[in-house]
DNA sequence: CAATAAATCGAGCGAGCGCTCGATTTACTG
DNA sequence: CAGTAAATCGAGCGCTCGCTCGATTTATTG
């Protein structure tokens, strides 16, 4: 069962920051989409790059300024404080993970094993599209405003709540050998982020998205004790 | 196999310190032992929470030296700047945990399952004994300055090697049916971090850090396909 | 109990920060 | 193409940061 996003949305950074633009624009200032939503793009663009390299902290607006080729004063078009921008990407990030992970296919929901496979690929594929967007979130989201912290945590436990259920409806059916879906859900997600969070080490070792889901996928079926494993090799 | 760490070092503040004094005795301007190591525990233990709370970089010297009583100048006598700091205490975690994981003992080394088993035990009671300072190491190991990223990014791969060499004798062995113990090392690496990172969840779950380890540890054992796993439940 | 050494202190320095706002340019409209 | 609105600009404000250093206190010694 492998997930394609394409049907789900669309993920370029164009995409994701029409989709920001949508979900503040009682506080944006820039009236014109078109011209909103390029700037977003080149503004947060820039966010992620420097950010993802040197910390949120450490990344002065003048930087991001000079960087992105838009003023001091023309930042303050998009976000009223330096929170609010963190805030708004941390925001899009979860916003869309949790969407993209309930949309699972007839085909794959039907099925626990399927669809459980479906979660780790369709994962992996989102992470793969948005690295820089989930690199930073998970860089940046706990050492930051209460806000954001509960945000982060509700996020999480959303993503959470979702791998629980496909294995939990597993394990009622029988596919699954487990008696707490809750731990075995919290065992597979740190497998997921490991996918973008050291990610330098798996291109290192020539392991692609659909490598790695794979690899995941079957780790976690075995560990899950699922019927038909048995004496399968890795 | 259980492991216990009281006979492999004292894990303390103290102790920690005074390992920290050893190691940088050259550059801390105070002599005597006793007043530094009292002192360094004071000044590491505020970093630690502080910085647990809200970031070492959003963390100033001002805010450290009076939440730990020791004046702006008395800090510098223990290091030459804010990053020297940040090294200090990440080189204490990964000199630590290294040399930790490399003492099982001869009843564990001696066979491969024993082993793992030894090492997951160990790792989740050495971040449970040092939690703070994990818990720092993760954190802020990234967003720093280039010497500290390439000293984190080797400090994690000898632990990952450790946990390599483990896996792949006991594949060598037939005990394990893996083809790549790299990978598997690498898969087991976020459980043990999982721990620590979110302690927050686990305590809210009852969990304690022996049934903790027991669970990775059969959640592993599982998932690398172990002779005599077969429908044995979570 | 001087004399010397060790340890401690905290006001002050220059620099860079987040953020503002009046001036200016650009784009649209009748 | 004048007039208006939208968008853009960047110097400057107040503030806090990491860090220094001469003055001061505490401990040690002959």
């Amino acid at each position: 069962m492998q997930a394609t996003l394409n049907e789900l949305g669309d993920f370029s950074m164009e995409g994701l920051c029409a989709a920001m633009l949508e979900r503040h624009r009682d506080t944006i200032r820039v009236r014109k989409p078109h011209i909103a939503v390029a700037k977003l793009a080149r503004i947060v663009g820039t966010i992620l790059t420097l950010s993802n390299r040197q910390g949120f902290h450490a990344t002065s607006l003048r930087e991001i300024s000079a960087a992105s080729g838009v003023s001091m004063g023309g930042l303050y078009a998009y976000f009223d404080s330096k929170d609010t921008l963190l805030m708004m990407i941390l925001g899009q990030v979860s916003q869309t993970r949790t969407r993209v992970l309930q949309a699972a296919p007839e085909e794959a929901s039907a099925d626990p094993v399927a669809h459980l496979r479906w979660l780790i690929s369709a994962h992996v594929a989102l992470s793969e599209a948005m690295l820089p967007w989930f690199v930073f979130a998970f860089m940046e989201a706990k050492s930051f405003p209460p806000a954001g912290r509960r945000a982060a945590v509700e996020s999480e436990e959303a993503t959470e709540a979702i791998f629980t259920a496909a294995i939990a409806e597993g394990a009622r059916r029988g596919r699954f050998a487990v008696d707490d879906p809750g731990f075995a859900a919290a065992l597979v997600k740190p497998l997921l982020q490991d996918w973008y969070v050291k990610r330098a080490k798996w291109r290192r070792r020539g392991v692609g998205a659909d490598a790695y889901a794979a690899r995941v996928q079957s780790f976690v079926e075995r560990a899950l004790g699922m019927d038909g494993m048995e004496g399968k090799g890795e």
